[in-house]
DNA sequence: ATGAGCATGTAACTGGTTACATGATTTA
DNA sequence: TAAATCATGTAACCAGTTACATGCTCAT
């Protein structure tokens, strides 16, 4: 018990916003990190049933009449020392696994034209991703302006334009690689996977 | 069976720069991919069986005087064309998830000296990586001059460099903006976490 | 002698996603 | 009438890490 995983102190992060459903946190989650962070049902609410257990939040039931029950949790003051020292503990190395990258450096096993696609539809994805930050950012500037943590929400969105814009740069950096390749033999390269032992 | 996992896809990969054992293959890893991607022995023996199985890979066995076996693999002309295949399918859209933004998300929580610590913690992990990143390129251009896909493999440590020196710009916003934030009043704080219902 | 390197593998565990089951209410 | 939204939860699964077990050899 008492696990180091990230999602429990999010959970109880996000609870310190006010008392929240497990639906609510979904929702919530997905507006305020959407991007860099996600948290699904099948996580949500195992690990709720558990920091109830342990009193770090209470669990009251309202009922509705027609809709489900909402089981809304608030965070306890034991949650909250738990939080605090949470963050007072470092934060775990990041390791990020690129699948395109692995794509590329087997690339000399693919023709030039599957990597610019590959290349393409990541610019594409990361080309999103900054349209949804700048929403994400003007959204809440504009709903949370005199929020006094506004600046450190936006520092979370302004992490992942910086990171967006490092990804397109790379895109750049590809294509002219990409071009730069000499086609492989196409012959060779047949004859490597197909009728090698007929 | 036939699962879509990259692991097994990462393997291939490896084995067609050359046969290789699980240990031989876990050293390229470490040294070629490193920096943005991991394999665990407990990740690669159990799938180099598999992919044994499934006739994707070939298994000869060295027996050595002395020390354990080899077991080594080769890519099958089978396995190069699910490899293939696999290449030309598209990547799955990354997904990071960066604690240190949780930290901060909730930093209202914390104090500031904390918040500092985190970023300047960040800030030497990527300074870190970065070196790693040099030391990789380096390696690389000198022991793989004449590698035809040496442009491919150098792309990959270039995206770690560009997305380490974007989280160092980001390092230095963080700092900014947590210098201005307002000290949160200590008895507030402790208040809320320690003797709030004696 | 101590530890690092060689070399294989398994078992237990943590973390996380997806699909399923339920069922009323509102909106298109 | 189809769909999305509200709202809970479970079970099965996939991915990945860590720790363990074994045991010889070579360098310090």
């Amino acid at each position: 018990m008492a696990k180091d995983g990230t999602t429990r102190f999010a959970l109880l992060g996000f609870l310190t916003w006010g008392p929240m459903s497990g639906y609510d946190i979904r929702k919530t989650v997905a507006q305020s990190l959407g991007n860099f962070w996600n948290e699904s049902y099948g996580q949500i609410y195992p690990t709720l049933k558990t920091l109830e257990a342990e009193g770090l939040v209470t669990r009251t039931v309202q009922r509705a009449s027609g809709r489900p029950d909402r089981h809304v949790h608030a965070i306890t003051p034991a949650g909250r020392d738990a939080l605090q020292s949470w963050l007072r503990r470092p934060a775990e190395p990041l390791k990020h696994r690129v699948e395109v990258l692995v794509k590329l450096l087997f690339g000399g096993v693919a023709d030039r034209a599957t990597l610019r696609s590959h290349v393409a539809r990541f610019r594409d994805e990361q080309r999103a991703l900054l349209a949804s930050y700048a929403r994400s950012e003007a959204r809440l500037r504009e709903e949370s302006a005199d929020a006094p943590d506004l600046p450190l929400w936006l520092l979370t969105v302004q992490c992942g334009q910086e990171v967006g814009r490092a990804y397109l740069a790379w895109c750049d950096r590809a294509d002219a690689v990409i071009a730069a390749l000499p086609e492989p033999d196409p012959a060779l390269e047949a004859g490597e996977s197909r009728g090698r032992n007929s």
